[in-house]
DNA sequence: AAACGGATTCGACATCTGTCGAACTTGACG
DNA sequence: CGTCAAGTTCGACAGATGTCGAATCCGTTT
């Protein structure tokens, strides 16, 4: 964001990922599925991190997957998501201002 | 993101932030605002490169204000944005995920 | 003081969003 | 096969959001 102007073909796209990480739930999801030990988590330890119900979890981690910020994989009864990583160095690389001299 | 959990404290008001740059016309703005010349930008350079009414424009400056991301100020006839690089470079390190081996 | 121009605020409206409980899907296990 | 447990999807609903034009505010200029 210092140096460069988001052309407005991609302000969409990148939009929609920080708009899915403007919500004080999913910011939280976020952040517990990046720093999951092991590069990811079970949904069955996130849900109960929260006073929401399941369904309001799943439909949070709904959006966070379609903006393309994290990954979902059943295995046995579980799923497990994972972050995104290139993406979010997307959006980091976009915030990153230099420092004041 | 990467290795530290997020307080559900400071959730809300990170989220806030990332809110305010979740939507197409915010994110231009801000990306305008960010790399402009000098630190700064008036809201009669940034109005006619939107296809947006003014008002509309005014609106989403004050959702970036009252985000903490920018700050505004009057002179003479005109009013300048400026960049919070702090809460930038904040934002900027939370989502600042480890490079893959 | 009156008129003008840049910018914000107001009121209205259609759409989107977060939440819940109920219903459904999918795999495990007796 | 029947049941159970983990997740997702569905339907509904209150509240938030993006947009506009009209009204207002605040300096400047005549």
């Amino acid at each position: 964001m210092a140096q460069s102007r988001i052309p407005s073909e991609a302000a969409g796209s990148l939009a929609n990922a920080f708009k899915a990480l403007g919500d004080p739930i999913r910011l939280q999801l976020m952040s517990m599925i990046a720093s999951a030990p092991g590069g990811e988590i079970c949904v069955c330890d996130l849900t109960p991190a929260f006073a929401i119900s399941g369904s309001t979890i799943s439909h949070h981690l709904k959006v966070l997957k379609e903006s393309g910020l994290v990954t979902a994989e059943r295995r046995a009864s579980w799923v497990y998501y994972r972050p995104q990583a290139a993406l979010m160095r997307r959006l980091s690389a976009l915030l990153d201002m230099p420092e004041p001299d």
